[in-house]
RNA sequence: GCGCGAUUAGCUCAGUGGUAGAGCAUUCCCUUGACGUGGGAAGGGCCGGGGGUUCGAAUCCCUCAUCGCGCACCA
């Protein structure tokens, strides 16, 4: 060992190397557990499985990606050193529209744009510069210490990827749980796709309410410039104000561009409270309007484009922007005397695109859905009979309340990054088919020429296959050793996301949920606890912290106190702290080795009363750290091996252990106890803190050593 | 509107029925041979309020308050 502090620079890349080449990131290359391990554990080679949630490969590592890799890295060495045959199976995610928002910022700073760019163009570059990030984070995911598998690392683009998710479309389809329907879907207007519910948020805003007359009845609106086509005014069928109008009246009334028949609708879904009590409908751009025309079996108009322009149908504003439209539109009305009062502050939720907060504008649009329903029942059984556990458990009630009311996924995607969706169109009769082999050329109903399908899936139908996809469903030799896998680790944020759909579909495939356990973790904020965020310029950088502070003090710092599902504010005084306590293991290490160069390994020496002591506590610890670690406890494991090296090992037994070295009675005790001491505060270190304990491990003068401390067996 | 969390030392958080804990921060002392990235000591909390169950409550139940989040509605 070098003499001075702890520099982590020094040894992380070198002992990463002697991992890698070791092999035994490899489950398959494991040795075999020794017999006592066996014997004690009773586990032989039974397999431990973590499938990485695949990174997006589209920027640089986040302290996020950082306490992923570092949790699932515990797990994966704490099983390993138990005689598993531990996979931690790696993946990166082409993540579909959030890659190409990234891009398309990009586009805008070099001031081009996708929409001037061929479709086969766009692609070939995003595709570049995902591969150019694929290989960045993959070496920032080693920088973290990850002892995953790389040799069976799968990335959401590769062919047989592509395969399995195009065979699972396929068999949905085949069951009539997937389907091409007109429904009204959420339209980002800047970014030019469909988008699914999670994937918009509801912003608050103050906007005017206009209440207009229309006929005899006064509507309220805070969107007038959707109102060209409205031909429909619905009330509660029990509201009294409007009783002497029938169902099904029409009647004739002055409206925006000229003189329209109206017909009357009565329906309980009117909230006699709101406005008037009267409202008219704009099916093609409101949901609660669709569905009621749906019901009413009434048509639908669309009045404003996917550009977020007024149609032919708004007549002098034709060709507006809805904005820009809303004013002079009013203006109008109001020189025709329709308005009756304008409500200044009407405070209402709007949603809005979660990348660019730009106003989604419902449309009536013709895309691939997935039938949700029949996919989460089985599941919510399974839940509800405890069949999977989640961390925390609150998140199973949240996860059932989701799926028991679920509603159906709109997979297609109107961006060129991505799987393409294997499916054809007739071009005479609409009629759709699924083409996984793209094979077929004219419409099986009426002979006409067949059109593909231009859309992509939503990246989440791909990644919510990872689990078997990754392990070679159906018949990969890996599927039927490591599926289902043991622990999904995630983050809480993605819960309906990603996990609840893993779940579906995984269960759907294979008849089996695609894990034991679903171990959730909170938010990575700054010490502050606000959101890390560009534009606040409190982001911390993994590569910057690893860099000032080494891997070892960073992972032990994310992991301290921090409870599964709760956010953690990181501040840099925590892990400086735990650079020192790098430092302090050392330090003590160095004293040990020291002091021990005359040992001589063999047959055990007699102790004295105090040493057995020591010998015993340190049993103790043994044992309750490995059952938070069973526990999945690691916040307060890492706690207690902290502190027993720093206060008890250090502070008292090295202490004490001074004056029985320099007595030749007890030295050759005291050098067995602090070896013994040092070299299992080592192991049940490793897990967070792999680097520093493997360097010194490698000069430790102990009997019996492995190639190295990561497959040595864990103290019992 | 419904639901889920949180509320414990200055800060960040552990602790689910048996005499309040950790880290950081603070104060004082120590130029001791592994380490000053260190050592020794100290101060600091009616565990959000109220009620209940219990021999005993930070912990279980009810209720209120504040903060955060999710879902639904939103003409």
């Amino acid at each position: 060992m070098e003499s001075g502090p702890y520099d982590a620079k020094k040894v992380e890349d070198k002992i990463y190397k002697l991992w890698e080449d070791s092999g035994f990131f490899n489950p398959d290359n494991l040795p075999a557990p020794s017999a006592s391990a066996k014997a004690s554990a009773g586990r032989g080679k039974k397999p431990f499985t973590i499938i990485m949630p695949p990174a997006n490969a589209n920027g640089n590592l986040h302290a996020g990606h950082g306490l992923v890799m570092t949790i699932e890295d515990i797990m994966t060495r704490y099983k390993r050193m138990q005689g598993y045959k531990a996979l931690w199976l790696p993946g990166l995610d082409h993540a579909g529209f959030e890659t190409q928002v990234v891009y398309e910022k990009k586009l805008e700073k070099e001031g081009r744009s996708r929409f001037k760019m061929e479709p086969a163009e766009l692609y070939q570059e995003i595709l570049d510069f995902t591969l150019e990030n694929k290989k960045n984070i993959e070496s920032q995911i080693k920088k973290m210490g990850a002892s995953a598998d790389w040799s069976r690392e799968k990335f959401t683009l590769d062919p047989d990827i592509v395969k399995t998710v195009y065979g699972t479309f396929e068999r949905l389809f085949n069951d009539g749980l997937v389907y091409r329907g007109k429904k009204i879907i959420n339209w980002c207007v800047k970014h030019q796709t469909s988008l699914s519910d999670l994937e918009t948020k509801d912003t608050e805003r103050v906007d005017k309410l206009y209440y207009l007359k229309y006929g005899p009845f006064v509507i309220a609106t805070a969107r007038p410039e959707t109102k060209f086509g409205d031909k429909y005014v619905v009330m509660h069928p029990d509201d009294k104000r409007y009783a002497e109008y029938k169902d099904g009246q029409k009647l004739e009334l002055e409206w925006i561009n000229g003189p329209i028949e109206a017909t009357v609708i009565k329906d309980d879904v009117i909230d006699m409270e709101f406005g008037t009590g009267a409202m008219t409908i704009t099916p093609w751009h409101d949901g609660v309007d669709f569905e009621l025309a749906r019901r009413h079996d009434l048509p639908k108009e669309q009045i404003i484009d996917f550009f977020g322009k007024l149609l032919p149908v708004a007549g002098e504003f034709a060709g507006m922007k809805i904005t820009e439209a809303r004013e002079k539109i009013v203006e109008k009305l109001q020189s025709k005397g329709l308005v009756e009062k304008i409500e200044e502050s009407y405070k209402h939720v709007v949603k809005t695109c979660y990348k660019c907060d730009s106003l989604i504008e419902p449309q009536v649009k013709e895309q691939w859905f997935l039938k949700m329903e029949p996919l989460a029942k089985p599941v919510l059984k399974l839940i509800e009979s405890g069949k999977v556990e989640f961390l925390p458990e609150h998140y199973k009630k949240i996860s059932l309340h989701w799926l028991e009311n679920i509603v159906d996924w709109p997979l297609s995607r109107q961006i060129v990054w991505g799987i393409a969706i294997p499916a054809k169109f007739c071009t005479k009769c609409d009629f759709a088919i699924v083409d996984v082999e793209d094979k077929e050329i004219t419409c099986p109903k009426c002979q006409s020429e067949l059109k593909k399908d231009g859309d992509t899936f939503d990246t989440w139908f791909s990644s919510g296959q990872w689990p078997f996809a990754t392990l070679g469903f159906p018949d990969g030799k890996d599927f039927q050793t490591f599926y289902p896998t043991d622990v999904m680790e995630t983050a809480g944020e993605i819960i309906f996301f990603w996990v609840a759909r893993m779940m579906m579909l995984g269960h759907y495939m294979t008849g089996e949920l695609p894990f034991k356990t679903v171990y959730l973790h909170g938010l990575v904020l700054d010490a502050k606890g606000q959101k890390m965020s560009k534009s606040k310029g409190n982001v911390i950088s993994p590569l910057e912290i690893i860099d000032t502070y080494g891997t070892d003090a960073f992972r032990i710092a994310l992991v301290v106190g921090n409870t599964p599902g709760t956010s953690l504010a990181l501040d840099v005084n925590k892990i400086k702290g735990y650079k020192n306590f790098a430092n302090k293991i050392w330090n003590a290490a160095k004293f040990v080795m020291m002091n021990t160069e005359d040992y001589k390994a063999g047959a055990k020496p007699a102790l004295s009363a105090d040493q057995k002591k020591n010998i015993k506590e340190l049993q103790g610890l043994v044992k309750d750290m490995t059952r938070d670690m069973d526990e999945f406890r690691f916040y307060i494991g890492a706690e207690k091996i902290y502190h027993y090296f720093w206060h008890t090992f250090c502070d008292k037994i090295i202490e004490e252990s001074k004056a029985d070295l320099a007595d030749q009675k007890l030295r050759q005790g005291a050098q067995y106890m602090l070896l013994e001491i040092l070299s299992t505060s080592l192991k049940l270190l490793h897990p967070f803190m792999p680097f520093i304990t493997e360097e010194i491990y490698q000069s430790l003068p102990v009997e019996g050593k492995q190639a190295c401390l990561m497959i040595e067996t864990w103290p019992k």
